[in-house]
DNA sequence: CCGGCTTTACTCGGTGCCGAAGAAAGTCGC
DNA sequence: GCGACTTTCTTCGGCACCGAGTAAAGCCGG
């Protein structure tokens, strides 16, 4: 009970970094711009900003005149003042970025790496190396840590993920342990939400739902700027919604879960199960049918697009939330997906509600990779600043 | 953007409500016990009781000693300092109750009355009479409002109420303007919702669902603490999740809701439809023919319980939150719906959440009063002690 | 060019919360 | 019966945030 200890000590970080990513977004700003559009008082934007002077995370432009009153002193970001690596665990590799303040990516790189049975030695290895080889350059003070599958951010605790075997891995204090700067783990796809919250959706929105179409269906929910993490980290589990208990069997066990009727790996075993022919392997093969205008195919992604979408209804009917993002690989999907999912969506959706606003963005594997990042981002600069660079 | 402004300033009241809460439900405790009950640090304790036994809400008991250590004092609530009168508007009636500051219902009274086409001047002078007639008893010092239908809880505007005919109606703000103590207005499932965070569910855990099963379906969700409200106020709308786009027209306009697969007026059609003889006029009748071992009624009721289950774990799997409450008018349809319930929501949930703790209260229209009144508790005790009993 | 206006920024007092340190008030061992 | 130990409670300093009042710094109109 009471996780009020816990939000109060981070909040004052919290603000800080929205105030950094604000200015990360939106270029210089008078302080009193600051306040009204985080909707904080004109004495903490004073505060704040103040030691983040003083720490070297802004600096003040010379003041600008606009039109009457006393001008504004614009303050702007000094993105370089610190960088934070992210990395996004996957099956077969690492996609890691390095980013400064304002969540701009400065560097990226990705390694084939098998890191399934030896997590840490592989990722300690390699990291150091990463952090090492930017010494010089962008000298690295946090690390954050997506994981496929569900994680507890608090504990840094992998509670279970099927892709990659593991089960109850203590991960965040394994890696804590060894290496020299703080580390955050979280799974990816909240990892992604939170970066949508400092410099996405967030900018203009205090709830809003982000879809990730990957492996697996996950939903990162964002109620009153916080992201939800359920107990132990466990929310976001969209994929195995139930659907249909007469359904196919899911990898979880059960039948019928949203996933196994709308998954990737579901919707490529429903072409090849409807005879279409010239599917090469997995996501690819089922655009490139889909380009081609196969119509079994077009039909499958319809038919899941509305079921996504009818399932997306049901929770923003419970929640109220009035904005959807959609994200991960099974973007490439959308043209074929998306307009039955709008569709459903709209009409899924109680009046008030209705047309809840849809975003799809490109994405990179590497956007995982900077939502990592961004993890140690809101946790605030002054964690960044306990923790010189390495050397 | 930012509610931060509004939660603090009414966190501090509702740290105090919580400990009135606390010691309402588990009887005389020491700072200590407090504390350590409401995940608070000794000091906030320190402060808050000497307001409270300031402000004749608490008294202080004979020091106690257990064991060990520095006796104990422990803190006694002193109910009947503050009264507040709760109300439940329905189609032909009100409900009312008055609580004490333990949230114990005191008084009770029930009038029938169709308040849809004048609900201010009736409300306004139906409160005023029940008000005075308490001058003498139990003053009361404020009045909450539940309203069937979605409703702002902010500005007290009902949105949208389609059994009281409602659109865009500021009760609140006439309520507030003709009446002599505070009013605060919500949904009546979030109401009740309330009250369970305050006096029920929230005794042990942060985060639950409370599933309203009455003329229509709804879900109240708490999640760290706070009694979640969405965009305008209007969450909760769990009687409109999209299920089958084939399925039968709800009363809302779109095809296949829940709450037109499972609601109480669509069970009853479904049992009529299938030919069960001897159906009285809607819930006891169903009840009744449920009771009677009725076949088809069983298998029907069976279904839905399954259904509602499997719409519950949808919500918990995307949450993370383990436990649920049942209320309503419809728990009376428990004993057949509940077995498929339970069995659907455990399966439907992925393992690390699996068996949510279901919990089914005996219910009567009156607790969604008592949960009207609970909102002016859950807004704490400064704002009861600012408006003296009316005289 | 000097006071009024406007907008920006800062200061100050107040609230809610915390942890750490210290005071208080008992039991217990010797 | 006196110090040690334990537990309870309070005090204190500190952080985050706020609103209101004040200072600052430019424009503008007479």
């Amino acid at each position: 009970m009471g996780d009020e200890m816990t939000r109060r000590q981070v909040r004052g970080d919290l603000t800080r970094t929205e105030i950094l990513a604000l200015l990360g977004a939106a270029g210089p700003l008078g302080r009193a711009e600051i306040a009204h559009r985080l909707g904080l008082g004109a004495a903490t934007v004073t505060e704040h900003t103040r030691r983040l002077l003083a720490e070297g995370f802004l600096r003040e432009l010379p003041p600008r005149t606009s039109g009457t009153g006393r001008p504004r002193v614009p303050l702007q970001l000094v993105p370089d003042a610190a960088h934070v690596l992210g990395v996004r665990i996957a099956v077969d590799h690492l996609a890691g970025v390095v980013v400064g303040l304002d969540g701009q990516i400065v560097d990226e790189f990705r390694l084939p790496l098998r890191i399934a049975d030896a997590p840490v030695p592989l990722l300690v290895e390699t990291l150091l190396r990463e952090i090492d080889a930017r010494r010089h350059t962008t000298p690295v003070r946090g690390i954050g840590v997506a994981v496929p599958g569900m994680t507890d951010p608090e504990s840094g605790v992998v509670r279970l993920s099927g892709i990659m075997g593991w089960r109850e891995l203590p991960l965040g204090r394994e890696l804590a342990r060894r290496l020299p700067v703080p580390v955050l783990v979280d799974n990816d796809l909240r990892a992604s939400t939170t970066a949508e919250l400092l410099f996405g959706m967030g900018r203009e929105r205090d709830d809003f739902l982000v879809l990730g179409i990957g492996d697996g269906l996950g939903l990162g929910v964002v109620l009153g700027r916080s992201v939800q993490c359920g107990a132990d980290g466990s929310s976001g589990e969209f994929g195995h919604l139930p659907v249909d208990p007469a359904g196919p069997r899911c990898t979880c066990g059960n039948r019928g879960c949203l996933q196994a009727l709308a998954g990737q790996s579901a919707l490529v075993e429903q072409a090849r199960r409807a005879g279409v022919s010239g599917l090469g392997e997995g996501l690819p093969g089922l655009v490139g049918a889909a380009e081609r205008g196969e119509p079994a195919v077009l039909a499958i992604l319809a038919e899941a697009g509305a079921l996504l979408g009818r399932c997306v209804a049901g929770v923003v009917n419970v929640l109220a939330v009035k904005a959807v993002k959609v994200i991960g690989e099974g973007h490439v999907l959308w043209p074929f997906l998306g307009p039955s999912f709008e569709a459903a969506a709209a009409a899924g959706v109680i009046e008030p509600l209705r047309d809840p606003e849809i975003t799809v963005a490109p994405w990179r594997d590497i956007e995982h990779a900077r939502g990592a990042a961004c993890l140690l981002l809101a946790r605030g600069s002054s964690e960044l600043k306990r923790f010189s660079s390495v050397d």
